[in-house]
Parts: C-alpha cells; sequence; structure tokens
DNA sequence: CGATAATTCTAATGACGATTAAAATAATTG
DNA sequence: CAATTATTTTAATCGTCATTAGAATTATCG
C-alpha cells in the first residue's frame, strides 16, 4: 500500500511522457525530435526521463505498445457490444479516430517500426499483424454474412488504416476539425463496403 | 549544344539521386536516413551528393517538389482523357499508384514537410493545396452531374490521399503485391464515390 | 523534525552525421 | 596528346544529441 501511491505516480507521470512523446514523434518523427523536445513539453530536462525510460529507444517501443493496446481494446470492446460486422465496424472507426485524437490520445502513428531494436520490432509486429487479422476477420464475417460487400479484405484493411494513420500529418489540433473527422470519417471509410 | 550532354548527365545523375533519396526517406525518415545511406546506394560517398545539391534539406526540396509535378501531370493528364468524373477519379487514383510504385519512382511521401525550411516549405505546401483543391473540385463536379455521391469532399479527399500515402509504409517492394495494388486500390478507394 | 527514498538537475562524455576545403581522378574537347 | 572541365574522394571541422555520473532538491514516512 505505501508503494501504491509512488508506483501510481511514477505511472501517470510516464504515461505523460508517452502522450507528450507520441505528439512530437508523430509531428517531427523519431530521429526529428529530440529528448529535450519531449522534456521542455512537460516542463522538464532531458536527463530527468532517463529515470522513467532506459533509452530513448524504449520511449518509442512504449508509446507503440499503448497504441497497440489501445487499438486491441477498441476493437475488441466494438466487437462486444454486438450488430453486424458492417455495424461494428463503423463503431470501431469512429472509436480508433476517437481515442488517436483525443484522450487518452494523442498516440504515436507506428510510422517507424524500423527504428525499434529487433527484439521489439518482433514485439510490434507481431501485435500489429494480430490486430490486422483481427479487423480482416471482421470483413470476413460480413462478407459472409452479407452485411460487406465481397473485398479483398487484406487490401482493404490497408486503404483504411492508411487513412486513418495519415490523420495526424494533415490535422494540426483544430477541435473544429476534430469533431468534422470524428463525424465524417466513419462515414467515408464504411461506405464503400456497403454491398 | 556543347552544354546539352554534360547538363544532362548532369540532371540524369541527380534524378538517380532523387530516387535513391525518396526511398530512403519513406523508409527511414527524414532524419533518420544519413547522407551516407544515399550515397551508398548509388555506389558513391556522402560528400560526393554536394556536387548536386547545396544541402539535405534541398534534398528533400527536390523531392517534394519532383512528386508535387508528378501528382499535378497524373490529375491533368486524366483529366485531358474525358469521362465523367467518377472515372476519372479512378483513372487518377491508378496513375497516382503507378508513379508511387513503380517507374518513375519511388517517389518521397511528403510526410515530413516541417522539416522543410521556411521558403521551401511555403513552396511546396502551395503546390500541395492546389493539387488537393483541383482534385477536390473534380469531387464537386461529379457530385454536380450525379457520378459522385454527395460527401465531405474535404475529409473524403484527404481520407483517400491518406490511403495512398501509406501504401509505403507497409508495401515493401514484392512485386506481386505492386500488382494486387494497382489493381485493387482504385476499385477500393473509388467504390465508395458511387451514387 | 530527521531519515530515507524519489525525483530532477548540472556538467561531462562520446558518437554520429552534416558540411567544407583541397586534392585526386575521370571525362571531354580542341 | 594537352588542356580544361566535370566528378568524386580524403581528411578535417563543427554541432547536435543521446547518454551517464554524481550532486541537489523534493517528497514521504516514522
Amino acid at each position: 500500500m505505501t508503494r501504491t501511491a509512488a508506483q501510481n505516480r511514477f505511472t501517470l507521470q510516464r504515461d505523460r511522457m508517452l502522450r507528450a512523446a507520441a505528439q512530437c514523434f508523430n509531428h517531427k518523427g523519431f530521429r526529428g525530435t529530440s529528448l529535450k523536445d519531449v522534456a521542455g513539453q512537460l516542463g522538464l530536462t532531458d536527463a530527468a526521463l532517463y529515470y522513467y525510460v532506459r533509452d530513448k529507444e524504449e520511449l518509442v517501443y512504449l508509446c507503440y505498445l499503448k497504441a497497440a493496446e489501445l487499438g486491441r481494446t477498441a476493437l475488441e470492446a466494438t466487437n462486444a457490444e454486438g450488430g453486424n460486422a458492417y455495424e461494428r465496424v463503423r463503431r470501431y472507426l469512429k472509436r480508433h479516430a476517437q481515442f488517436m485524437l483525443g484522450e487518452p490520445g494523442p498516440v504515436a502513428i507506428m510510422s517507424e517500426i524500423p527504428s525499434l531494436k529487433a527484439e521489439h520490432r518482433e514485439v510490434i509486429l507481431r501485435l500489429s499483424r494480430e490486430h490486422s487479422a483481427r479487423f480482416e476477420a471482421l470483413l470476413r464475417t460480413g462478407i459472409d454474412e452479407g452485411s460487406i460487400a465481397p473485398c479483398d479484405v487484406r487490401m482493404t484493411g490497408n486503404a483504411i488504416m492508411g487513412a486513418l494513420n495519415w490523420i495526424p500529418k494533415w490535422h494540426h489540433g483544430d477541435p473544429a476539425v476534430t469533431a468534422q473527422v470524428l463525424t465524417t470519417f466513419p462515414d467515408i471509410l464504411s461506405r464503400g463496403l456497403k454491398p
């Protein structure tokens, strides 16, 4: 119990770090952001980050891990809510866009997997592939049950994920645009799936 | 005339440079690729690149300029061929994917505009916005003539461009996949536009 | 309050990578 | 071939940045 408070504080601070880092990475890339950039956003010194993380590489790794977890739970939660596959896809898209843009984000886009060290890269790639597989399975379910038009699920999944992952490249935080994205993107991306 | 041969050789070599650089940038990011990486692909020394380019920043700038030009001509050529807006969009998507993956590519994805110096950034942003505007205008034409379903053209354009720009993140050169992308992506991305 | 643990800072160190100048090599032209 | 031009290399220089050690500060707990 006595440790829980400290533990809690630690993980809370680290999570603030991950959010700051995610924003920087999305904006300037992994190599392009210095630890000073991240620390600056938190009112800290670059050296202070090493209290929370072994090195810079672990920082991206943790960002990507968090992104993978959020994606997974978003998809699971959506599936658990029921509805046909088409409706579940729509809800998932909304949820995904939501956590990418708002709380508990911003979330790091996994655009620099090659920068990870071998072991971390394998972990992230595995999670990433598992997530893709689950999404593709959902599409396949929809095709079988007739709620989604037949298509190449692999390519369709890639297209949808690409459209989502690209959002941070052109969206820079304007709340009005955020709202617009959340309302239009699920529509736009799922419309092509209708039978 | 005497200069034309040398001039020609110069620009040809520089174009090889741009292709090598584009591949590196797409793979490892601007900051993440060293001039040695680019030079290595060409069998040169890093210092040799300075014969063709003022500095590293100019290298990305030229890559982006080339990308913008190719995008523009692709859209213009497509429009010139006629057909209704929906068909023109489809042809444009195919063309765009084509030059992104094959010849005269690989083309650099404009994902690091913040890394450009102010003047260059303005040029690229202007070209980029012009291109978006033209694409959105094409969508609007389709909506007016009834070949495309009513939609938020800004968001729809962003979604489509995102899906395309993300391709290099997951496609790593397998020719079979290239062929698959070229045949399925135009379908996938345009299907949602049907009325 | 005093002691101990937690957190952050200051001040090095060291590597990597962009950039430059000058020398060396290759190509071209008269 | 000789002279000139084009291209590339070698060998510095310079800054930035990740990383570390140890000091300083702050919080926690008895």
